[in-house]
DNA sequence: TGCCTGATGTTCT
DNA sequence: GAACATCAGGCAC
C-alpha cells in the first residue's frame, strides 16, 4: 500500500475532500512539469444522489469502486473533462471532485493549451483538466506515479477553509460537501 | 456585470 | 431520448 492509500484509503469523501486542499498536483509532459495547489473540492459518495456511484457500479465508474489514490476522469456536456481522486475503502464508491487549483510551476505550459492566463487558467473543473491535458486515456491512472502525482501537503488549518453547497449540480443540492481555500482568486464562484 | 444559450458525447432509462 | 459534477461567447442593461 502507498502513502497515498494510507491517507485517503481511511477516509471519507468528506474528510478527503478537506484533506485535499493545499496538496499537489506534479504533471509531467514531454519532460516539462507543471505543478499546481489544489484550492477547492467537492465530495461525492455512493449515499449521495449527484454522485455517479449513487446508482451503482458501472462501466464508467469502476474507478471509483476501486483503491483510493486512483484517478477518476469523467466526460460531461459533450465536451469537458473533469478529475477527481478516488477516496475511500476499495468496494466503496466515493471521490473528491478537484474543482480548482492554483499554478505554482508552468504556467506558461498551462497558458499554451488552455488559450488563457492569470485565474481564468484554472478555476473550474474543466478548466483546470484542459490546463493539465487530462482526459479520458488518464482514468484509472495511479497517482503515485508520473506523468501525474499527487503529492500530500501538511494539513492546512481548518480556518483557512470555507465549507458551502455544492455547485454545478441538480441533485443533493443543499449538502454542505464543498470545501475552499479562502481569499484564494483561483476559487471559482 | 449578468443572464441566456449553444456546443456536443457518453451513459443510463 | 434525456440528462448531465461545464464553459465561453453574445447580447442586453
Amino acid at each position: 500500500m502507498t502513502n497515498l492509500q494510507r491517507v485517503l484509503g481511511k477516509s471519507s469523501a468528506i474528510e478527503a475532500a478537506q484533506r485535499l486542499l493545499g496538496c499537489e498536483l506534479l504533471r509531467i509532459i514531454d519532460g516539462r512539469v507543471a505543478r499546481v495547489r489544489i484550492v477547492e473540492t467537492e465530495a461525492y459518495d455512493q449515499t449521495d444522489a449527484a454522485s455517479h456511484s449513487y446508482r451503482g457500479r458501472t462501466l464508467r465508474t469502476d474507478v471509483m469502486f476501486g483503491p483510493a489514490g486512483y484517478l477518476y476522469v469523467y466526460f460531461t456536456y459533450g465536451m469537458h473533462y473533469c478529475a477527481n481522486v478516488v477516496v475511500g475503502e476499495t468496494g466503496y464508491g466515493a471521490g473528491v471532485l478537484i474543482r480548482a487549483v492554483e499554478p505554482l510551476e508552468g504556467e506558461v505550459m498551462m497558458e499554451e493549451y488552455r488559450h488563457k492566463s492569470g485565474s481564468e487558467l484554472t478555476n473550474g473543473p474543466a478548466k483546470l483538466c484542459q490546463a493539465l491535458m487530462i482526459d479520458k486515456t488518464m482514468n484509472g491512472h495511479d497517482l503515485t506515479l508520473e506523468p501525474l502525482q499527487l503529492i500530500i501537503r501538511p494539513e492546512i488549518d481548518d480556518s483557512r477553509i470555507a465549507v458551502t453547497p455544492r455547485i454545478g449540480i441538480s441533485q443533493a443540492i443543499d449538502e454542505p460537501w464543498r470545501f475552499y481555500i479562502k481569499d484564494n482568486q483561483y476559487v471559482s464562484r
